[in-house]
RNA sequence: GCCGGAGUGGCGGAAUUGGCAGACGCGCGCGACUCAAAAUCGCGUUCCUUCGGGAAUCUGGGUUCAAUUCCCAGCUUCGGCACCA
């Protein structure tokens, strides 16, 4: 009762007191949990972080992968990413940028769909609970998006548009002629009049279009075509749209029950979301061309920022490659060796009726060295050049390469294996009669399936010659040197030296040289050409399952037509059950009343496409949809996208180096070549966060201490929930800022929070109550306040373009102590105090909104901090009166000189040689050289 | 094997790109305040030292007045690709 006594009587008074007085004597201790989720409602009330359309200001468009929400939630990992790219767009707007900030879903897929089936709950209904959870967990962090621009990619708003681009991709052909897409109108019409002989002489004069139609589709002409039932003509078109259907080897992931494309399978053979061993099927799958835009893709690289690894893992995974296409023809059995060949690459007299193989090297200039082929087991022509002989022997081997994984196929240290077929084959440069074997270290996914061996030059050739017994035949020698090949322990790169016994290109220098002049040789018989080749297949987009946008296909007698736009989108169907088959089919596809397609008659007219799109189709454009996310008419409005396109700033994972931002990279080629967008790359500049590891080093199986990846089910994670309850938003923030280089992979610091926690609780003190608790006098100017200041929005500013997020903390650390000293030097309350104090806040504002909006609304009763202007860098009063400049005698600091910022030289340097320091180690002698470092430092050499 | 990163105190990391190595923070130690603790504040904290200094940025060479930074060789480590013809 006393107390209440207390209380009642000094009430008044304090009510009497300015708010000012009373923030001073009342509200000292910093309380995030009381701020933030104020000020959380607030923004969100007056939607301060909207972006308007299209304005005059400078556009920054700044982007962050959008998540794949999981039933977990974010970590403090995850934090890790949205944080500094949120620093980077609040200091964007303060700077007077018009900014797009958004955030979206990515919802479709199989994680949510197979927790829908394990948790039996519909996966409409979870992608709903987990995004609205994300959601939750981005505004408690304060994170600044536009949430008016929010979607969903499972949203049939969303994925309409999705399949408005797959039917763009289908009705489209890459020409190789204009290096671009264009309408398959426009190629039926040629086909019509003039058939595909133009193309294909196209492309085989320029082998960098290998990829823009299919490897198997055959030159037609203008009768040939116009003869075809519109059920062949369909089937003939799929060997160049964009968007197509074909029989296939696929990786078949057994676990998932669904196929996945190459860029999701690692180099163990399994697939990167199962993790399971995945398992080669044929099937008749959906594909998107992307070999056509392969050439690009590698080019255009040259004109983004992105980080060096990204780009170099695209460029090898282009794996584009320079060489030649030879063709060995067949020796029938009808002659009796080479001494039947004419010599020079003429034709050989006795004309084989099998078909020649063909080959790719990358040393076509080796060809006389080649001493024999290999086909790959599945090379089509195995079957038919195999003799009775070697029959049974031959089927046995491919048998056994079948029931292999790819993963014991491709193991290289195991010995080579293989099988003679009984044929031979004439070596086009030298007529020489060479044995065809087959071995399953030829792949067919790449090149032409066979290979010409040359032991001497190839370590993998020189084993097989090796094992089986196979002549080895040396054509590059070291410079000055011969040798036979024989008793060669290893091949021999063929890297320097000069070409030996090869015909007419004998003398030339290996390399280059050599090579170019094999391919002449090869041109002028007849009997190969220059040829590119690309490691990269085209991209499977298929997937057998539920949960995915529908591809939006009808199967009808005359082949596949897309579903018309007026009935779009293709939604799926509300279903009980979306399990996985047996069979391998979608579960779309037991549902009568989607699949079949009827006439206003109730006939059967045709079949839907029982396959979804793997969501890299959702992610591979929801960038271009942002600008106008909710546009009803259209993908994109075209004037929107020219001005925020493209995108500025993306920022997130590198695992995605050659999946999502890969595929993106295409889509946006196709959509520029058909006219939709104005721009050929997506992302102007891409920066990578680093991993967030677990707090606690474990030992791992070897024994040794290391730090795990926060997961689940190793019960290790850390939320940014916790982190926030504990300390507030803006100390998580801070600490996601401060805890390492943003692209560095480290552990999370259970006691970095705290620490970077006692900054922002000075920052608080020394804001609203800079006249308490004075600490021991210091000698500080308030001169020397205005430079730390101006330094630090230096500082900031610098660090903020380089992603140094770490070190814009330790400036603002290092900015805070200075003006505690300042404070101790008795400069609270004067201009240039208050200037600090603003400057400080402005600075905090992007960092700690929270903390910077109480302070701002304390300090000047305005709302809000956040559309306040960036403080205003004076170099004036940033500049140093006076600077220190050490004297070094022989690369050793021996003394210091103060002087004046704009002494001049001699002057420096004789006060320099004149110092104590330095005249203790120059006994009296002249120096030899006295070096002045403008404004850095004095070097006396003697 | 090929491609691309990275190696700096007990820890996370700075160093204006050739110019004072170790900013800032964590941790640790000492001290102040306190009956005490917490919080807070102050001081110290690369190593060796005979207190003059000396040695240090993975190792060994090199260029330079000067190297964490550039060059050569090697080691370790992370990521990617890989029987790619």
């Amino acid at each position: 009762m006393a107390v209440s006594g207390w209380l009642l009587a000094k009430t008044p008074a304090a009510n009497r007191q300015s708010p000012a007085a009373w923030s001073k004597t009342m509200a000292d201790k910093y309380i995030p949990q009381d701020i933030e989720p104020k000020w959380q409602k607030r923004w969100e009330d007056t939607e301060i972080y909207k972006t308007g359309p299209a304005d005059k200001r400078p556009k920054y468009y700044i982007l962050d992968m959008y998540p794949y929400p999981s039933g977990a939630g974010m970590s403090v990992g995850h934090a890790h990413n949205y944080v500094p790219p949120d620093v980077v767009a609040r200091t964007y707007r303060m700077r007077g940028y018009n900014v797009l900030h958004p955030m979206g879903f990515d919802a479709f897929g199989l994680p949510t769909e197979n927790a829908a089936i394990k948790e039996k709950v519909n996966p409409h209904e979870l992608n709903e609970a987990y995004s609205a959870n994300y959601v939750r967990q981005f505004k408690l962090m304060g994170l600044s998006y536009d949430w008016s621009r929010l979607f969903n990619t499972a949203h049939p708003s969303f994925y309409r548009w999705t399949q408005w681009i797959f039917v763009q991709l289908f009705e489209s052909w890459y020409d190789p002629r204009k290096d671009k897409a264009s309408p398959v109108a426009e190629l039926e019409q040629e086909l019509r009049e003039r058939g595909s002989g133009d193309i294909h002489d196209y492309i085989d004069s320029h082998p960098a279009h290998v990829g823009a139609i299919g490897k198997t589709t055959q030159p037609v002409t203008a009768a040939e075509w116009n003869a075809m039932s519109r059920k062949q003509q369909n089937a003939y078109l799929m060997g160049f749209r964009l968007a197509y259907r074909a029989d296939s080897m696929v990786n078949w992931d057994p676990v998932d029950k669904v196929v996945v494309a190459n860029e999701e399978v690692d180099a163990q053979g399994r697939a990167w979301r199962s993790g399971a061993v995945v398992i080669k099927k044929t099937l008749r799958q959906w594909f998107f061309r992307i070999t056509a835009y392969a050439s690009r893709l590698v080019e255009d690289l040259s004109i983004v920022d992105w980080p060096d690894k990204i780009v170099s893992m695209q460029r090898n995974w282009v794996g584009k490659s320079m060489g030649a296409e030879v063709d060995f023809v067949i020796d029938d059995g009808r002659r009796g060796g080479s001494e039947a060949a004419t010599g020079d690459g003429a034709e050989p007299s006795s004309v084989s009726r099998l078909p020649s193989i063909r080959v790719y090297t990358t040393r076509p200039d080796t060809l006389w060295g080649a001493t024999f082929m290999v086909l790959s087991p599945e090379h089509p022509l195995v079957a038919q050049i195999t003799t009775e002989a070697q029959r049974e022997a031959v089927e046995a081997y491919i048998a056994k390469a079948k029931a292999e994984t790819d993963e014991s196929r491709t193991d290289e240290s195991k010995a080579k294996t293989g099988v003679f077929t009984g044929a031979y084959a004439i070596n086009p440069v030298n007529n020489e009669r060479i044995p065809i074997w087959i071995a399953d270290y030829v792949l067919m996914t790449y090149g032409t399936g066979a290979i010409m061996a040359v032991p001497a030059h190839d370590q993998r050739d020189f084993e097989f010659a090796r094992k089986f017994g196979l002549p080895i035949v040396q054509v590059v020698a070291a410079e000055g040197g011969k040798g036979n090949g024989i008793g060669l322990t290893e091949a021999y790169e063929a890297k320097e030296g000069v070409m030996v016994d090869s015909g007419p290109i004998t003398g030339t220098p290996a390399g280059k040289p050599s090579i170019d002049a094999a391919i002449a040789f090869c041109e002028e018989g007849g009997v190969g050409k220059r040829r590119v080749n690309y490691r990269i297949r085209d991209w499977l987009i298929s997937r057998q399952r539920y949960w995915g946008t529908p591809i939006p296909i009808i199967h009808t007698a005359d082949g596949e037509v897309t579903v018309p736009d007026n009935e779009l989108p293709l939604r799926l169907p509300e279903v009980e059950n979306y399990e996985p088959t047996q069979t391998g089919e979608s579960p779309l596809a037991t549902i009568p009343d989607y699949v079949e397609v009827k006439d206003s008659n109730g006939n059967i007219i045709g079949h839907r496409e029982t396959d979804t799109m793997a969501t890299w189709a959702c992610s591979s454009w929801y960038f271009l949809r942002f600008p106008d996310p909710f546009n009803d008419k259209a993908a994109f409005n075209y004037d929107e996208l020219k001005y925020w396109m493209p995108v500025d700033m993306y920022v997130g994972g590198a695992e995605h180096a050659v999946l999502h931002l890969l595929y993106s990279r295409m889509w946006t080629k196709v959509l520029f070549d058909l006219d939709f967008v104005p721009f050929t790359e997506p992302f102007m500049r891409l920066r990578n966060q680093g991993m967030i590891l677990a707090p606690e080093k474990v030992i791992d199986e070897h024994g040794r201490a290391i730090f795990e990846k926060m997961s689940k089910s190793k019960g290790n994670v850390i939320t940014p929930d916790e982190v926030v309850a504990e300390h507030g938003a803006d100390a998580l923030r801070a600490y996601e800022m401060f805890i390492s280089d943003f692209a560095a992979t480290v552990p999370w610091s259970t006691q970095g929070v705290p620490g970077v926690r006692r900054w922002l609780d000075r920052v608080w003190r020394i804001a609203l109550s800079a006249d308490e608790d004075k600490g021991t006098p210091q000698k500080f100017t308030a001169r020397e306040l205005r430079r730390a200041a101006h330094q630090t929005i230096q500082r900031y500013d610098r660090d903020i373009e380089s992603f140094g997020f770490n070190t814009i903390i330790s400036g603002m650390m290092e900015y805070t102590n200075m003006l505690f000293k300042a404070r101790d030097a008795g400069l609270a309350g004067t201009p240039e105090w208050a200037e600090a104090i603003d400057i400080l806040v402005r600075l905090l504002a992007p960092v700690a909104p929270h903390m910077a909006e109480e302070l701002w609304e304390r300090m000047s009763g305005g709302y809000s901090i956040h559309q306040q202007s960036w403080p205003k860098f004076d170099a004036a009063a940033a500049r140093e009166d006076e600077i220190t400049i050490p004297v070094q005698i022989n690369g050793k600091v021996r003394d210091r000189l103060v002087v004046a910022v704009d002494t001049d030289e001699d002057t420096i340097k004789q006060l320099a040689v004149a110092s104590d320091g330095a005249r203790r180690y120059i006994n009296g002698t002249p120096p030899k050289q006295v070096i002045y470092v403008k404004g850095r430092l004095v070097n006396i050499v003697v």
